[in-house]
DNA sequence: CCGGTTATATTGTATATACATAATTGCAGG
DNA sequence: CCTGCAATTATGTATATACAATATAACCGG
């Protein structure tokens, strides 16, 4: 009695919504080839009429196909699907993260600590210029005891001055500056080494052992941050990464 | 006078939309620290009377951030930053095209072709059963003529037959199955390892060259296609990527 | 105090509608 | 034939509205 009566407008299977059904339709039609690169998408006219719904239901499935690079869409023109090189995109986890706090024993040692005015080649990695204050870090990740990572880091001092008095003998420095300092633009080159003698000394390799060595330059607003390197041993250290059409781990 | 009288109902500045800029807006308070992980986002309500728009375009802001990982949204909980972790992801173009292309003499010899059942370790790598028919292929692919890269790569024959009558000597597995094999998952790994004594001769370098060396493995529907095993001597071929908060690439 | 019902807050989805924008096509007038 | 305006098409943005789903909080009878 007390309760109003409710009209179910819309009768959903307790499916998908339908503006993701659609997504996925599409999206079926796109990965099974048979709508191939360059093939026109039917418009949101043909596919409200097609679906029995509203525009701003098809739009949202269009558009979202669109942020994830499936379909190009232009105004008047209409919506295309999109070379498979345009969606060819990989994510990659948080590298710095990736693989330490696994449940392992953890920890770090600063091997170098030095203020300075940047060098020439520092104002270049840090893209800045030369004379510029630096702090210069060098530190030793250990996981399970053993010499895990070696890192190489320079912090611009003009956009990050609070790091002149931080303690980087226990913290790490990057989770210092994940913490501490937003930034919003990363760069990253992933490349393999022969570890130089010094290097191998410190992770505990043979001289010339191949070395998966990760570079970031960090950067907000403009303004560099950070730049690091990241040397670890070939053999112990694995970047993984999946690729899945958007909906899959969104929905 | 023939024109119709137009009202203008939204007085835009020729900015951005107006879901754009509220999108911005939350974003820098994000990006600048101003907002820490877990803290609340003013829920929808807030900001549409705050923004003086409607719920709808508020929606559409923070859909967004969420679909981009910045936030966290849940009803009537409300919305919440993310953990940086959350968001740490960066994005890397397509592996095997990159750099080849690049307005630089390409070709590539097909070295070894074998149809077989598959071993142990071929069922492993296709996540499939031993005895199953797979194609072996080992290309070498040159770039103005220098060996630049060497591809170990299965095939499962049950999932692409038309693979057995291709013609792999001009042609490479790769583009050819990008072409005319859909797939909708793929699983990435890269590593670095030191060249062995044939990978070297091959790639015309000297043994234990440390080498860069990404492994994928493609599937569609559950069904594995192929895995491939790429090797780059180190010192040519990087892997680059760039992160920015989702707005500055797609706007 | 317990346990259930009811109200409420907040996001999620969907519709109908309107106007804006961009680019092409076609037509009229010189 | 060229110019320019108008019509057309398809997407882009915005509003107002309605109902759904979900979880918390408030209330209320026993």
């Amino acid at each position: 009695m007390a309760k109003t009566a409710r009209k179910t407008t819309t009768v959903r299977g307790d499916a998908l919504p339908r503006y993701a059904q659609i997504r996925r339709a599409l999206e079926s039609e796109i990965l099974s080839g048979a709508w191939p690169p360059g093939h026109r998408v039917p418009s949101e006219h043909e596919l409200l009429s097609r679906y029995r719904c509203s525009r701003m239901t098809v739009n949202k499935a269009l558009s979202a196909l669109a942020a994830s690079g499936m379909i190009v869409r232009r105004r008047r023109w209409g919506s295309f699907v999109s070379a498979p090189s345009g969606r060819n995109v990989l994510q990659i986890q948080d590298i710095e993260q990736d693989a330490l706090h696994a449940g392992r024993d953890y920890r770090m040692q600063l091997m170098q600590r030095s203020e300075r005015k940047a060098t020439k080649r520092d104002a270049e990695l840090l893209q800045g210029t030369p004379g510029m204050p630096v702090l210069f870090l060098q530190c030793l990740h250990y996981v399970d005891e053993r010499p895990w990572m070696l890192e190489d880091r320079l912090i611009s001092l003009a956009a990050v001055p609070a790091a002149r008095r931080a303690d980087f003998s226990k913290r790490s420095p990057g989770s210092w500056l994940l913490e501490k300092v937003p930034w919003s633009h990363a760069e990253h080159e992933i490349r393999a080494v022969n570890a130089s003698g010094t290097v191998a000394k410190a992770l505990g390799i043979a001289e010339g052992f191949a070395c998966l060595v990760v570079e970031r330059r960090t950067a907000h607003r403009g303004k560099a941050i950070t730049h690091v390197v990241l040397c670890y041993p070939g053999d112990r250290h694995k970047l993984t990464a999946s690729f899945d059409p958007s909906g899959a781990a969104e929905q």
